[in-house]
DNA sequence: GCACGAAATGAGAATGGTTCCTATTATCTC
DNA sequence: GAGATAATAGGAACCATTCTCATTTCGTGC
């Protein structure tokens, strides 16, 4: 964790932004997740923190290029940490109650993935910069 | 378009529900688009239908498995029609407008996908019911 | 063709996640 | 330690979406 605080704040410094102790909290508190979170998931952990400085610690986070946001079942936002700061991974995403966990691909597998990628992307016009792969279905506690 | 609105009617039937004027309306501004639509960009194209009809369309359509949701960069949900109608095909997201577009991969492509879900699922006690795989960048218009 | 009950609609109010505003507080620089 | 700047807290505002309920339309049996 010492290593990620550091990191980021290096980030952040480059940009004129702060690493204060509310947005070390938000940081925290997503990093130690198994997977991406919403606003109020986040903020349930941190009461200390009022729900607008959360929102907009995110948004200085996503911002800054810290924290992904991601879209998922619901219609909630949730953030995770950026792959610069984690594994790059994929996403198993319950039908059912919403909640995401990570799967990371063997190196084999990416590439596998990345030869998709540029298939796909190759016919159109269109400048690729990531990809996100979502498998669907039910977790083992809603099964 | 005829037989995409038999197919519709006859599977709303089975259900026993309706395909009224409005709810062909809202299938046909989906089917003709060349992706997911917001509910704004659809009521965009149907002045006669009122927002919160719309919306009724909308979830009746999703509950009939005719239309699929989608949750992309923007946190506006969008629709699109259901696997069944059309072809099994992934996504192109412009990280810049938000737009998405369609692209349809080869059966062999499909089936180098189809064992990549298998293989991320297969260590998780997850229940496998489809997949996304969303290639982000910028499109055309926004490079 | 007509009447009845069920389903669908329209209009606006309500909801909930998210963003904005403003005064106050914390932080950095000199 | 003072001044300037960035960040915070709290609440109001916003907007996509959902709900409510009175009215209308549709399908069925007569």
């Amino acid at each position: 964790m010492q290593q990620l605080e550091r990191d980021v704040k290096m980030r952040l410094a480059a940009r004129g932004v702060r690493l204060t102790r509310g947005r070390r909290l938000v940081l925290d508190a997503v990093a130690t997740a198994d997977g991406p979170r919403t606003a109020s998931e986040i903020h349930g952990t941190l009461d200390t923190v009022p729900l607008s400085s959360l929102y907009r610690s995110l948004a200085v986070l996503v911002e800054a290029g810290v924290f992904a946001q991601h879209h998922g079942a619901d219609e909630t936002t949730r953030y995770e940490l950026a792959e610069w700061l984690t594994e790059h991974h994929h996403h198993l995403v319950c039908v059912s109650c919403g909640s995401i966990s990570d799967v990371t691909a063997s190196e084999d597998q990416e590439a596998v993935v990345g030869r998709l990628v540029e298939a796909f992307a190759g016919s159109s016009d269109f400048a690729v910069s990531g990809h996100r792969f979502e498998i669907e279905g039910r977790c083992a506690s809603c099964r």
